[in-house]
RNA sequence: GGCCCGGUGGCAGAGUGGUUAUGCAGAGGACUGCAAAUCCUUGUACGUCGGUUCGAUUCCGGCCCGGGCCUCCA
């Protein structure tokens, strides 16, 4: 089975055909570095991290350019600058640094490639200057402005044209606009704001040419795929296609996917709104990043998502279960890498990984049901644990040591162990008073003990 | 005003023109000294009104409700 995606372009869903199988190439938004990163900022990363950990199962790892840039001049970055006096460098390079922390503990793979705007002004210049040379752009009070008119099917990918912009406009036109709808390329800089030299003096670049100008050296003119929250549709990602489309005078992207909403009690989740949760906040809380991560994937990727501690806790409750069948199996070598069938059905159908988690969950029933007669059962067993570690990969969870993921973390583990052993004399002797009593002392401390046939284990709550 | 999503059982959440989603929570049972974990069984579904159909939660239309974009936003 061929992957499908559902594309905006065409407002449904469509085979997945690379250009060259041999390179299959994604873009996607990254964060524009001013602020910690929100859940809602979270979910596109790990969606996208999905994706490519799928094409890359499917076309092979070195077959696979995944590139997602760091957005490092922007006005945002010179307000925040401007109100907490930090200088520019400072908040960019603590916030990517941040970024990378806060999605690394959400399992999100680093994209093959992660270019920052600051480092492709020059082919953010060039491409302006090559839009006013083919008629696309002009020049007007230092600016560089997009002429939006000059340009057949702009609004292809929103389906809006210039009219319904016009009609729906919510903010002042700015005076040397020659149409209300042409966008900035490059715009002045005084003193106070970071700025490059530039045939039309001293400025900086709009917010749409980077990704334009950085897909361009990293990926080429037309390229395969290109992800992003669906806020950015547009004007974001409408104007990248205006950019590229006539600049290069070539198709830009062939497939569009979009991520729906993360939503607080039904409304989306964004800065302006201030009903947001930081990644961090919720690490710092002591939530599981990969419990963290599953909720994100635990609904299609183009549904709104509403995350909530009670939900992120219930997916927890799922891994539990996940690590506990990988842990009874521990000692069993897996015999296969490769992911169940249905399990990759489901993600090779526009990434539905609610439905991939139901293979999972299907997968772990059957190991744990086969769990009661080992012997006669290792080969099985050792399919089922291979699929589900693979499918986890897949994923991006799974992947620790059950032992640890139970255990974690405690310089208290010998204290454990030793009350344990003092339980196991108790109830030896049939002193059953002092064995509960010590169940309910480390239960006091989020120590949960699971006695078996083969002796007692422990989890930390 | 223009354009666009969505409304599934207690909750989360897939999916389908006629047959079990899955998980969490609940109930019962097995196992256990007791528990936990695990397994088995189990209940309550497809916003509303019409239409198409032998048959619709699934297709079409109206309505109601919720949300989004048209400005920065993942």
């Amino acid at each position: 089975m061929t992957i499908k995606v559902h594309n905006t372009l065409a407002r449904e869903k469509q085979e997945f055909e690379p250009i060259d199988p041999n390179n299959v190439r994604m873009y996607v938004c990254g964060p524009t570095v001013y602020d910690l990163a929100h859940i809602g900022n979270a979910r596109p990363v790990v969606v996208f991290d999905t994706f490519a950990r799928l094409l890359r199962y499917v076309y092979g790892a070195e077959h696979v350019t995944y590139v997602r840039n760091i957005t490092d001049v922007e006005d945002k970055i010179i307000e925040a600058s401007l109100k907490s006096g930090e200088p520019i460098e400072s908040i960019t390079k603590r916030t990517t640094q941040a970024y990378h922390d806060d999605m690394a503990a959400l399992g999100a793979l680093e994209p093959d490639i992660e270019p920052r705007a600051t480092d492709h002004i020059q082919e953010m210049i060039d491409m302006s200057a090559d839009l006013i040379k083919k008629g696309h752009a002009y020049e007007a009070e230092g600016h560089v402005l997009f002429s939006v008119s000059s340009m057949a099917d702009y609004g292809e990918l929103s389906r809006r044209n210039r009219e319904d912009m016009i009609a729906g406009a919510r903010v002042e036109v700015a005076p040397y606009k020659k149409d209300p709808a042409d966008f900035v390329l490059w715009k002045p800089s005084n003193d106070d704001q970071p700025g490059w030299d530039s045939p039309w003096g001293k400025g900086r670049p709009g917010w749409h040419i980077e990704c334009s100008a950085m897909s361009r050296v990293h990926l080429g003119e037309t390229f395969d795929l290109h992800g992003g929250g669906l806020d950015l549709t547009f004007p974001h990602h409408e104007n990248e296609i205006a950019q590229s489309k006539c600049c290069n005078e070539k198709p830009y992207v062939n497939y569009w996917m979009h991520n729906g909403y993360v939503v607080v009690n039904g409304e989306k989740m964004s800065k302006s709104l201030g009903n947001f949760f930081t990644v961090r906040q919720l690490l710092d809380e002591g939530l599981s990043g990969e419990a963290l991560r599953l909720t994100l994937l635990s609904g299609h990727y183009r549904q709104p998502l509403d995350v909530t501690r009670e939900k992120v806790a219930e997916f927890k409750t799922q891994l539990d279960r996940f690590y506990g069948a990988l842990q009874s199996v521990e000692k069993i070598e897996a015999n296969t890498t490769e992911a169940s069938e249905a399990f990759l059905d489901a993600l090779k159908d526009d990434l539905n990984t609610p439905l991939a988690l139901s293979v999972l969950h299907e997968i772990t029933t059957e190991l744990n049901k086969t769990g009661t007669d080992r012997k006669s059962h290792r080969k099985a067993l050792g399919r089922l644990k291979g699929q589900l570690i693979a499918g986890g990969y897949l994923l991006g969870i799974l992947q620790s040591d059950p032992e640890v993921w139970f255990k974690g973390e405690g310089d208290d583990e010998q204290d454990i162990e030793k009350l344990i052993i003092e339980r196991i004399e108790a109830k030896k002797s049939k002193d059953f008073a002092r064995a509960d009593a010590i169940r309910d002392e480390l239960a006091a401390t989020g120590i949960e003990l699971l006695d078996s046939p083969t002796g007692t284990t422990w989890r930390r709550k």
